[in-house]
DNA sequence: AACATTTGAGGACATTTGTCCTTTACGACA
DNA sequence: TGTCGTAAAGGACAAATGTCCTCAAATGTT
């Protein structure tokens, strides 16, 4: 819990006495390895903050291929952001590699607490802008780097999901074939 | 001035008193073709509103090449986004691909508007949100459709740009070289 | 422990893409 | 109108990646 506060104060200049009113909107979540926090189709009712775990989001596309585009570990925030804001269907699914444990908050009481609080209006906006920058990163990183230094940053960054996730997901999150990624491996390792 | 008009009642109900109002902190700036709205390595003061021309988003890669991001024509919002949200030096160039009229404002008339009145905090939250949805749908299209099929979306939404932009451009904006460029089109011209 | 099932590594060949280069087409300008 | 310069097309070969496959190691099950 002391982890989620500490987030939260470090996107806006919350009080103590503020966090104590609004944290009885968020209720704990666990999920199961293999279990989903978000299904494509479904509008995705829930925000949430990671406390402990891993959790793989993905997409299927034209071809029928699952494509990982992003793998949430703890204290990050995770959401179908688009499917939340909009509250539209989904097209992403959001599923737990690992046993995982979320801290969420449904549409319905986020939108309460925006409109309670300037603080929380602004935590809204600023974290707006922060996936922005996160998806320009992401983008930019699939657009520039090849495989192999999408490979060799995922090592430095995220060395955990490399060790707990399985090889079809990290080769769709690096855009090549387990082969292309059994070759990558093999380059490094000499 | 209309269509700029029409884009913020699209985004958000304002009436015509608040944009006879705030249309002041607006000014027209026109581009020639090649010049540049803004410039890798300094801030981004301004966010435009694009009435007529076509520019182009690049940054320069590690590897010292141009990658082309985005080619936004008119009836479009466009700055580069991070610097200006953060005023931080910009990574990206956007330069003019053909004469060009935008319709601009500077930052700190922006954080007025939005000190001044809720109806353009909210535009300012949709307008995030909103490029969030379009960073993540360009990110999903580069990284799911093939060379080919980005070029023949490209000529399905935004025609006159393979008309205006040169081979290389595109090619960077397809994320191949020129010579691959040069194959696709030969198989769609079959 | 023994067996079945899943998962990762890597061989062989086909296909795609990049690199380097030449040729062709087009527009600017004297 | 000629010619100069720039931009696009495309040939030839090398390198990278995908497809299909087998084998070995790890994991799960009874």
């Amino acid at each position: 819990m002391d982890k989620f506060k500490q987030f939260l104060k470090n996107i806006a200049a919350i009080t103590d006495h503020e966090l104590a009113d609004t944290l009885s909107f968020f209720t704990e979540k666990n999920l199961q390895k293999g279990d989903f926090f978000v299904k494509s189709g479904k509008v995705c009712q829930y925000a949430a903050f990671i406390m402990k775990g891993t959790l793989r989001t993905f997409y299927i596309n034209d071809k029928a291929q699952e494509t990982t585009s992003c793998f949430c570990i703890e204290n990050n925030f995770t959401t179908s952001y688009k499917s939340f804001i909009l509250q539209q269907p989904s097209n992403l699914f959001i599923q737990a590699i690992e046993y995982t444990e979320l801290l969420v908050i449904d549409y319905n009481n986020l939108q309460k607490l925006y409109k309670s609080s300037p603080t929380w209006q602004n935590i809204g906006r600023t974290v707006a802008e922060q996936e922005y920058i996160v998806m320009e990163k992401y983008a930019s990183v699939m657009n520039n780097e090849t495989a192999k230094e999408k490979y060799l940053r995922l090592l430095r960054e995220q060395p955990n999901v490399i060790k707990k996730a399985p090889v079809e997901d990290i080769a769709s999150y690096l855009g090549v074939t387990r082969r292309t990624l059994s070759r990558i491996r093999q380059q490094i390792s000499k």
